[in-house]
DNA sequence: ACATATTTGTACGTATGTATT
DNA sequence: GAATACATACGTACAAATATG
């Protein structure tokens, strides 16, 4: 005989089993809103009473929820119900951060983290029309929509002729302002690619959203009413709380 | 005196440990491409014999790989390095599937699951400018290329004027020629909205791919020259394959 | 067609580490 | 420092899917 008792019921003659039932019925709980956003939940212990499972199970089942983006599990504090809003950011012609997300009723906001000159690679140059090895103004930035993070920027922008560019982009608060001062009143997109990925470590960080959750990374290139490329770049969009809009409204 | 011995090691002195370390190990072996793309890994007996491990490490570290997108685990069989190629699907005012691919030198297929008289709810009615109750030929496909499912598409052709569509639909391989033979020689893109997230264990099922891994799910209009709707859908792409691209080439 | 071995999945118990309160 | 809460880790046992003879 075995030491312990094995519970693994048969199959057949049940909905749900095991952690999967565990799950659903926190998930349904959630979905209910029996709980309320951003509250927390039981803890493990308490879940591994109320439904007569091991830690192994519950686990199992808060972990699946967390991948569903339901909840958001930290050590050392608890497990929390894990709030979600969508703006929409218009893809376009004419992209402009700011304006796009005042159509929306929604307050903008922009946090720069570094501005400096910077080496460029093949891939940013060629988008650039630059021979290498060529220089650039690098400009990391996020882009908050009511407060929340939505967006991870990294621009660059061509250095011979962006030289004097920087006290422009660190006194205003948007790029396109930025530009007008220097002397850039209209610029278009030239070229968007976008690929969905889930986010490294540090893009989860700096968005403050949940690793299993994805990403949009999309690469651009502006350039001015001559063709002439003035800015490159890449934005990391959280699919969290950011969905791309294409055509009129 | 506890009966096992514990190995939890003083966590400082040691770059990785656990778990963490393994899957760093084996990360590496399959990007340095020590491991063929689509062959077998170890199975978890072998790896618990060479990292000295448990099978809880093991398994841990398997299942982050797999969560980052380098392996596929199949119960029975075995775990196998992911194979993976992008295409990339140009957005603009007229994409059609097939030329799209065509770009890329890439072979394009279809598959049509399901066509269907369906009736609507509110808000696809609403993007065919169709007043409730409203039915429409709904159309379900997956789309291929180079023999590898890339999109899974439902399709909405509103129904008093697509009455006799459907075999139009059954006997070409592309909509764009379907649309055509029925006498609507050019339409284009109205609308779209794209989020991103994980997909569902069908969307998984049905493009082959990882559920770990995001997909794009896209909400479309299409009208004709005179500004109806012919079509409304909603494209579920698998980000494994598909990056997004709009502007000129 | 069937039995057997292999391989991954689920599950429980226990012990300890680490972060937060 | 103590208590709480999640993270990592080992051992064990059986289930389910697949492969093999």
């Amino acid at each position: 005989m075995a030491r312990t008792r094995r519970r693994t019921r048969p199959r057949a003659q049940q909905r749900e089993s095991g952690w999967d039932a565990i799950a659903g019925a926190l998930r349904r709980e959630i979905e209910a809103g029996e709980v309320d956003v951003g509250a927390r939940m039981p803890t493990e212990p308490i879940l591994m009473r109320r439904f007569g499972a091991s830690r192994y199970a519950v686990r199992r089942a808060l972990s699946s929820l967390q991948e569903q983006g339901l909840v958001r599990i930290e050590q050392g504090r608890g497990t929390f119900v894990h709030d979600g809003f969508l703006v929409s950011y218009r893809l376009g012609e004419r992209p402009r951060f700011t304006n796009v997300l005042i159509e929306n009723q929604i307050t903008p906001g922009q946090e720069i983290l570094s501005i400096e000159s910077a080496a460029l690679d093949a891939e940013i140059a060629r988008s650039l029309a630059l021979a290498l090895p060529a220089r650039a103004l690098r400009m990391e930035l996020l882009g908050y929509a009511n407060g929340q993070v939505v967006k991870h920027d990294i621009n660059y922008f061509p250095l011979p002729r962006f030289d004097d560019f920087k006290p422009h982009l660190a006194e205003t608060s948007s790029v396109t302002e930025a530009l007008a001062r220097f002397g850039i009143a209209d610029y278009r997109r030239s070229h968007t690619s976008i690929v969905g990925r889930l986010p490294t470590p540090t893009e989860a960080r700096l968005l403050r959203q949940l690793p299993s959750q994805p990403v949009f990374e999309c690469f651009r290139v502006d350039v001015d009413p001559d063709g002439s490329p003035i800015l490159a770049g890449r934005t990391i969009f959280s699919c969290e709380r950011v969905r791309l809009v294409m055509g009129p409204e």
